[in-house]
DNA sequence: GTGAAAGCGCTAACAG
DNA sequence: CTGTTAGCGCTTTCAC
């Protein structure tokens, strides 16, 4: 009697067919040089036996994987959601399948997932690494499996790197703020380890310096980048003696936590304070007044990084790419002159 | 010369250590009957050749793999990013990882993945299948691969399934909106092929027969579950004639949609327009008024639907599960008499 | 406690 | 055009 749960090996597809296990391998990869007689039959039996190429055995064998490893530092964040979702649409188009890590921006859960990538021999690795120094990514690089880094760099590691132009970005936010007569801008930014952390005060300060302003270090807050410290942070810089009179925020879930901030406040935007952020979302249209950002192009980010990373899968052996992608600023209503907050402390 | 991109296989190490694969092999796996000495030694060459074993092999000798696949309709859906979420922090405690997959409510595409994680033998799936009808699912089943269905069910193949209780919020939302004497309710709800759609259509009908009001055909929209259905949806409802005083919707993305028609029309929330929805999502509290939904445990029905499977996984037999997950009512303010439509159409 | 050897299912020379 | 054969890297009896 057949085990219900033993599937039909080649050598099975081959014995009823009456030819051999390599005959049928042949017919299976679409391989040219098998008659058409002999291809029909292999075909019916593969068919009536429900038999399916067991690609455990085809990996091991062809020394390759049709698998891509996806890591990222929070797939709950829409931004990288929809970087997952350009990487599938690339990776589907060509046959292969997404192997996806959630880092937690936790450098031991990325080693983890990094190791088990490697084990797993998959065909190439997209990663936003937890910090540039990551160096397991290095490992995957010396074992021959191809690396391209997607949102932050890795410094340690010569790889293809696909990015915004962080700091353009940044400095654009701020200007438009300055643009409204700020000067007491808060700025909540992540950990200054990622590269858009770095870039993006770096491009912030550079827009205060050059509009003649001195940042207040008592105004700028590196967290995790989460809503949760988001919110905290930005209730604490509103809560102080002097607050500010805008808020920069560093990605979407920071905007998310500050706008609850200031809602807690309720403070009105943007009379008692202006915020401009990172990323667009389709709630940011949604809410009263609509919220200024720049828009990353995170398709496409998505989409040139998967092509990249198939390039070196296929052979390409090209010097390292470092893509920089433009910043498109949504400017909407969420910013302008600093006016109620102000008059009403100087009215107190 | 050692090739760069050459990996050190287990007869590597055996070699160096002066000892057998097999030894090697019990070393590496934890084995108990290995000597302290050649443990020591195994693990120092180990180390220093940088080896780690092939997880393609490992896994065709032992017919496992740690793979789970997780398929979901649309992974820029909140909705399902939550549920991956869960699903990675079960699995990755016990060391599974996540082949991801989007369907895109393509039956085509579905049934590419799920062959693929046949043919990659992966231990178990779990799945939100295109329709109830799916057969494919069938397919693994028969192959011993344990599948769990969440969110929809597989009407079509007897397996795990964890679900909320889509009828009983459908019903309760549609009951909050005659409760302020609404009538005319517009319904906008994803596709009858679906458990989720078929379900929430039921509990608003039976809602609205259970008040004594007759469903009117002209207000119900079956569409694909997303934004721009959703805004087209809700657009043309409320450009009818007799537009609805109130608005329900299926899903997330279709409150997204219906929030920007309702944008669009310049209508004022109660006031003019009612809108009660599904999922419960954190710009939903930042909107004016804040949304009115049936919250769904996501987190929660993802990893039961996780830990179910790893019990099978493990071998458990036990009888089929049905889990259903309670909704609960976030009441806020976007539901109220219908007033300023109603009396504008009035005076006009 | 350790090694020899078989074999998981497949593909790719190499013959014929 | 087709079959024979070796072997991918690992685990696991089976002997010793």
């Amino acid at each position: 009697m057949k085990l219900i749960n033993q599937q039909p090996s080649i050598s099975d597809v081959a014995e009823q067919a009456g030819v051999s296990t390599a005959t049928v391998s042949r017919v299976l990869s679409g391989h040219p040089h098998v008659s058409d007689s002999l291809r029909d039959k292999v075909n019916g039996v593969a068919r009536a036996l429900g038999y399916r190429p067991n690609r455990v055995a085809r990996n091991l064998r062809t020394q390759r994987t049709q698998l891509i490893g996806l890591i990222v530092s929070d797939i709950q964040n829409p931004f990288y959601t929809s970087m997952v979702r350009a990487v599938e649409d690339v990776a589907y188009q060509q046959q292969y399948s997404l192997l996806l890590c959630n880092s937690d921006e936790d450098p031991e859960k990325e080693q983890f997932y990094i190791e088990f990538m490697r084990d797993e021999r998959v065909a190439g690795v997209i990663a936003s690494p937890t910090s540039e120094a990551t160096t397991s990514l290095q490992a995957l690089h010396e074992a021959g499996i191809p690396v391209v880094a997607i949102d932050r760099r890795s410094s340690s590691t010569p790889v293809d790197t696909v990015m915004l132009d962080h700091e353009k970005a940044a400095f654009e936010l701020t200007q438009h703020l300055v643009s409204f007569g700020h000067q007491r801008i808060g700025a909540i930014v992540g950990n200054m380890q990622t590269t858009s952390g770095a870039e993006r005060m770096k491009g912030f300060l550079n827009a205060m310096r050059g509009a003649g302003l001195t940042p207040d270090p008592e105004l700028i807050r590196q967290i995790k980048p989460n809503e949760k410290e988001g919110y905290q942070a930005a209730l604490s810089l509103l809560s102080q003696a002097a607050p500010p009179t805008a808020l920069f925020t560093g990605n979407n879930l920071i905007s998310m936590g500050a706008l609850k901030a200031i809602q807690t406040k309720q403070l009105r935007i943007p009379d008692d304070i202006s915020i401009a952020g990172h990323d667009d979302l389709p709630w940011m249209t949604l809410i009263q007044p609509a919220l200024t950002v720049a828009a990353q192009p995170i398709y496409e980010m998505g989409r040139q990084a998967t092509e990249l990373l198939m390039a070196r899968i296929q052979g390409d052996t090209e010097p390292v790419h470092e893509l920089r992608l433009q910043p498109s600023m949504m400017i909407r209503q969420s910013c302008g002159p600093a006016l109620g907050r102000r008059n009403g402390v100087h009215k107190a």
